[in-house]
DNA sequence: AATAAAGATGGTAGCGCTACCAAATTGGTG
DNA sequence: CACCAATTTGGTAGCGCTACCATCTTTATT
């Protein structure tokens, strides 16, 4: 015996009610929606006005069933409320939004075996592409990565071996310009104030040492790091932390805008005049460096930018054009401002 | 003819694998996962040795078509990049990670109507609970949370008339202790200035109302608002707004931290003393205030918290037993600061 | 010892959709 | 006008899992 439309979940219609009401088969139904050139202008039609009757929304997980293949982009970054990550997975959403692509986030808290559970963990959705932060990936992350079956797109930096397309920006040349222009600036005890040293701010720091030794000026005791999370606060207490070490600092290159904020808020408390006795440069150019008092020099990056360029180029992959440019690098800026003006 | 092992996504081992290797049947397999303890140990035994041997990672998409019920979270806030938001979602997400539950984000942009369109979309996927920022929904918003057919929190303020559940705090009483605190220091020109003046900035922008109308004091000439996106610099420009139209403006309660940030800058540029010509109150207390210089007065909020336990009432919701507390106020906090001691 | 109750296990039948193939229709082509 | 290819439509058989019930134990109860 038949049960009569037992629908387990609510009453929500079903591709067979559409089906029915537009007098078609079920599969024409299922075409229609997925390749509208397959199907006739007639019943496109019908399908349609069936479609908008009855309010029907297909179920994405029957979908991913049925197709092996799940509408989802997978996106990992190191942290939720970075502004920079923030920013890229804004950029990511914006575009996807459009599309009938979701986005299921992972935070892996700066932690490689996080990214390698969250990885095993997306796999499992057999997503439609893969977003990920960074290119220090552990080689169990990467042969996930690889065999994922999916475009994979590796964001925020480039580097000479992608798994698949990256788009980015070199940190390491980020942070040679940046120190660069302090010692034209005529700045000569340079310091590297950096925290939570993750993969990039080391390269930021080896971009510094480059600019440091190529100018005869490196010295160890400039540099101050400490794995600690980035904060406004932590920039004022790693400022002292570095004058104490060094009282002779004239300038310094943070590896953040947080950072170099509290490095300005620890000079004027300490009435240390910026840019005169210390000049100041951070990294990613938020809103408030071109507002604080003096406005702080900074390396601009496209975050934003990053993401939508992710997503066009996994995209791209996914209709079957991959770009024929894997790695595309979008590049930084420096945007001079007050706090090296002297 | 039946043709052998077909799978037509990659080899992924299924439940009936994992079911054949232990020599159980599937269902036990699929009880095994989700209620332990109906199992037998012996068996419970067999069947995870068989799951670890074949790497089986259950497939949530034919989980969801099975049980009419996805293992998902759906999560709606008005900005991505916002850091009280993103401060939010990572306490849904950290509270989250050990669940199997999944996030499914969707940004508003502060607009009703994609509220309505994203709320149409999860809606499509039945998820676990629906945890969303804000009391104003649209009634078509709120019909539509009434009729998920599953636990909804409203996040970030606290109402009469929940969907369901709430968790949040007064943004009128926080705005109110922020407006009496300038007048207790002995403001009395004390100025509003808003950005983007969404529901929870006009409920601080009435408690500043009430607040100066009790004391006398309220002048719609002090209050300066604008649609625009909340940022630093707008703080900035603002506060030059609302001097051109009030010289004599002693005090500013402002919208939100970024504003306080910007408002703090600009006193510093046209050598404002602060708090002796002016005093700044912010809302929301971002790490930045203790170390901005001199330190800014701001309202705690306890964003991260809100989101913990938002889940954590979702998730009892989903077990059977429903919170008898529907409506939790988390409050806040007068942090009292340099910015406003004269 | 007979019987009920509780606990453990399994079989069957879908969930809503799409891949795959078959069938029907149309439009040239020689 | 037969014949082939291209186009449009539909039927069938799952995708991997779980709800629902049936069956078989085991353990208490009288």
């Amino acid at each position: 015996m038949i049960k009569p439309r037992s629908r387990r979940g609510g009453g929500r219609p079903t591709i067979s009610d559409v089906a029915r009401k537009a007098g078609v088969g079920a599969i024409t139904v299922s075409r229609a929606l997925r390749e509208p050139e397959r199907v006739s202008e007639e019943l496109r039609r019908q399908i349609q006005a069936a479609v908008d009757e009855l309010g029907y929304v297909p179920d994405p997980n029957a979908r991913a069933l049925a197709s092996a293949r799940a509408e989802v982009f997978g996106v990992l970054v190191p942290s939720l409320t970075n502004n920079v990550f923030a920013e890229v997975v804004r950029g990511i959403y914006d575009s996807l939004s459009a599309s009938p692509f979701r986005i299921q986030l992972g935070n892996t808290h700066y932690s490689g075996l996080e990214e390698e559970r969250l990885l095993q963990l997306f796999g499992s959705q057999r997503p439609a592409a893969l977003i990920v932060a960074g290119i220090d990936q552990t080689p169990t992350s990467r042969k996930l990565l690889e065999s994922a079956g999916c475009p994979v797109v590796q964001v925020m930096e480039t580097g000479p071996d992608p798994v698949d397309m990256m788009v980015g920006f070199s940190h390491l040349d980020g942070g040679r310009t940046a120190t660069e222009h302090l010692i034209e600036a005529g700045y000569r005890r340079i310091g590297f104030i950096g925290a939570r040293m993750d993969p990039r701010s080391q390269r930021r720091l080896a971009g510094y040492r480059a600019a440091m030794e190529a100018a005869g000026l490196f010295d160890p005791r400039l540099v101050t790091t400490t794995p600690v999370l980035s904060s406004v606060s932590l920039g004022r207490e790693m400022l002292r932390d570095a004058l104490a070490k060094v009282p002779t600092l004239d300038g310094v290159f943070c590896n953040n805008d947080d950072i170099a904020l509290g490095v300005l808020f620890e000079c004027h408390r300490a009435s240390i005049a910026v840019p005169k006795t210390i000049g100041i440069v951070g990294f990613n150019d938020l809103d408030m460096m071109q507002v604080a008092f003096p406005s702080i020099t900074s390396i601009r990056t496209h975050r934003y930018e990053i993401g939508r360029r992710a997503v066009a180029m996994a995209l791209a992959a996914i209709a079957g054009n991959r770009p024929e440019q894997r790695i595309v690098d979008l590049g930084f800026e420096l945007k001079r401002r007050e706090s090296t003006a002297r």
